[in-house]
DNA sequence: CTTTTTGCAAACTGTTTGCATTGTG
DNA sequence: CACAATGCAAACAGTTTGCAAAAAG
């Protein structure tokens, strides 16, 4: 399952104990993590680490194309660890919540039916698709007593 | 084509100069402005609008569902004024323009494939899909002699 | 005349950067 | 040992907020 060190010793990146604290922790986790969250379960193990030194690690690992940048609106940007496997995003509008779901078809392959001048001459290299929602604990009358989770 | 103000007096949307030309702006452009862009081009007509009022009136056009917030990734949000027609997001990842395309297929209709336990119990309101790419312009060997298009 | 909306400036969040220090290869 | 990665603190962008003054209905 821990592939990614594996894959990042591999592309020859220089080993740091962050480096690896941080790629362990997006390794076990199946979660969608904030870079805060991140940094927090990375310090559990290595207090001294700074939240710039993740942020950091976290660019390069999405320049390395092994983790995946989940822009949810206003909120903190999640970390998709899961970037090998291609899959669609679920979203809780009221908290937050990212979880994956697995495509029920292509969407790159709906692009392709696009006449090329209604692609406004753009040379198209991914399709991203997001579901907006309301998780179990967010819905109206959902397990919660009463009213939606304060979004975090 | 102006419906946008109708529809805002239309609700007993309480009218004032700077609402009105924030309105006006976002109507009259068919292009997706960030905030900062709907100041700017609002400024010209009624120069002492002010950032926070242009941020207020965005945010309650959002909550109206009278304009669609674009989150392109670490850029500023964009308003696309087009809400009242279904349509999916082209965005260049080098200068972070915005265009529209419209659907092949209805995104909405894939999830509904999916398995309810798929969903993880979620109710599932809108599908978002992002086309990411190039535009003509920062294509490498594009119209521009040599190097992509400074992001802005 | 009451209630909303504005403008200003300051707060705020999430993220990036400059630079001296540390540690890896 | 050279050079890349870290930590810190400060800068930064975009956005939101508190409050007094102005304007709408």
């Amino acid at each position: 399952m821990s592939d990614l060190l594996e894959r990042l010793r591999g592309r020859g990146w220089r080993m740091t104990s962050q480096r690896r604290v941080v790629a362990e922790v997006l390794d076990g986790e199946h979660v969608h993590l904030t870079a805060d969250e991140v940094h927090a379960r990375a310090a559990e193990r290595l207090p001294e680490i700074s939240r710039a030194t993740v942020y950091n690690i976290l660019g390069e690992l999405g320049r390395l194309g092994e983790v995946v940048e989940v822009s949810v609106h206003g909120r903190a940007k999640r970390y998709d660890p899961n970037a090998h496997h291609p899959h669609q995003h679920l979203v809780c509008s009221g908290c937050g919540t990212v979880r994956d779901v697995h495509p029920t078809g292509d969407p790159v392959a709906a692009l392709a039916d696009l006449p090329a001048e209604d692609r406004f001459g753009f040379t198209v290299a991914e399709a991203e698709v997001t579901y907006w929602g309301l998780c179990p604990e967010c819905a109206p009358g959902g397990p919660a007593p009463g009213a939606p989770n304060p979004p975090r």
